[in-house]
DNA sequence: CGGGATCCGTTACGATACTG
DNA sequence: CAGTATCGTAACGGATCCCG
């Protein structure tokens, strides 16, 4: 079972490619990122993936350590990364980044959640967060919810409903799409199309100062 | 010409992955960071790569923009990155990084050449070199020259000798790769399984000081 | 209905051979 | 030396079916 060619290399790289270089499975891990999924979801997000491939990839990642299968109740799993798998936010957010610079082209295919948007989100956050700002956000994109906790410097984005945030974000994927390309004014974005509903006092200002960051870090070419 | 499969999807690290994401491909811009390259040489250090293959991806890294052809003299052509190509070096070092974690296992193939022992050093020593560095360091493994140039906070690992260094390190594979997988300790490693002929005086103390944090770099998981 | 397993046509890979 | 050509094999992709 679970196959995937090694590449045998005697070469850091190459180990690390053995793991997570296999087609999709950097994409399984990025969904992952975003908090425990199930079967299902997974494959919603990842559209066009066949259903044994990612059945395949999901059993080589809990063999290498980077996921675990919990059995929550009648035998509905849940897949979740574990403290391996998440050490993979770096090769994630420098391939985000470096992605950054290229236009979509041609027939793209809108994926079914939003999973994405949500680690990619994260990661970057993590990397702007400062040891300062500490706030529980709702972000809410397309109507699906995200919910975005920074304290002490770290920031995770999970594909969830956040209970008691103290602010609330919403705005649309494509609009927040275009921020991210350069292609629209991060001043327009805050300001017409996105809305800011602030629960708590005072946390709007470091929402705003981590929005600042995360377009900057990706800017600069 | 030039296939690979493309994802299609409206998300960064899909777009990255459907240009540096197929088989083979992040292993050939790896060695490409240790400077120009010839196709067989690229071939050699790439164990195991069928030319056809080798052929497509260069093609294809070509087209993208990543690597430029260059014919020199009598048709001898040369391959090497352009700026956006070496924009990939913070993704390799990530990868570097994860692969760390890992023991090599099971029947491995040795490099035909030590392409990715100069790209592995190379993108380490330049995340942990200082401002206040500054030498030129011929380094030397099992005989393969190579060359690491830091200055203003940059390092530049190539595959290449060194013309007029401030000191000369020579070591061995194996025990390169002992240290770094922290099964030597750097003590050892530097006293007695390996040789650093100091030719500029005061660039000794630089030189260990960089080697000092790579390794620490690499420890803290 | 969620979570796969099985089957099968198509595509990419890998090894070897061959050519300018 | 720098690839191209060919071909058997392995992996992918899509669909269907199955089981709790």
């Amino acid at each position: 079972m679970a196959k995937s060619r090694s590449y045998k290399l005697l070469c850091p790289i190459a180990r690390a490619l053995d793991r997570i270089g296999d087609r999709w499975t950097l994409l399984i891990l990025r969904d992952l990122h975003a908090g425990p999924a199930r079967f299902t979801e997974l494959q919603k997000g990842l559209t066009g993936i066949a259903a044994n491939l990612l059945a395949e990839r999901l059993t080589k990642l809990v063999e290498d350590g980077l996921a675990r299968k919990t059995e929550s109740t009648h035998g509905a799993s849940l897949y979740e990364l574990t403290g391996l798998g998440k050490k993979t936010s770096d090769v994630i957010f420098e391939l985000a980044v470096f992605g950054a610079r290229f236009q979509a082209e041609g027939v793209i295919a809108t994926p079914g959640n939003l999973r994405t948007v949500a680690t990619t989100l994260g990661v970057a956050a993590n990397r702007v967060a400062t040891a300062d700002m500490s706030f529980d956000a709702a972000v809410v994109v397309d109507g699906e919810h995200m919910h975005l906790s920074v304290k002490n410097g770290q920031a995770e984005m999970r594909y969830e409903k956040a209970r008691s945030p103290d602010l609330v974000f919403s705005t649309t994927y494509s609009d927040l799409l275009a921020v991210m390309e350069g292609e629209l004014e991060l001043e327009t974005f805050a300001t017409e199309r996105s809305t800011l509903d602030v629960l708590s006092a005072s946390k709007d200002s470091e929402f705003t100062e981590l929005m600042t960051r995360i377009t900057e870090l990706l800017k600069d070419e």
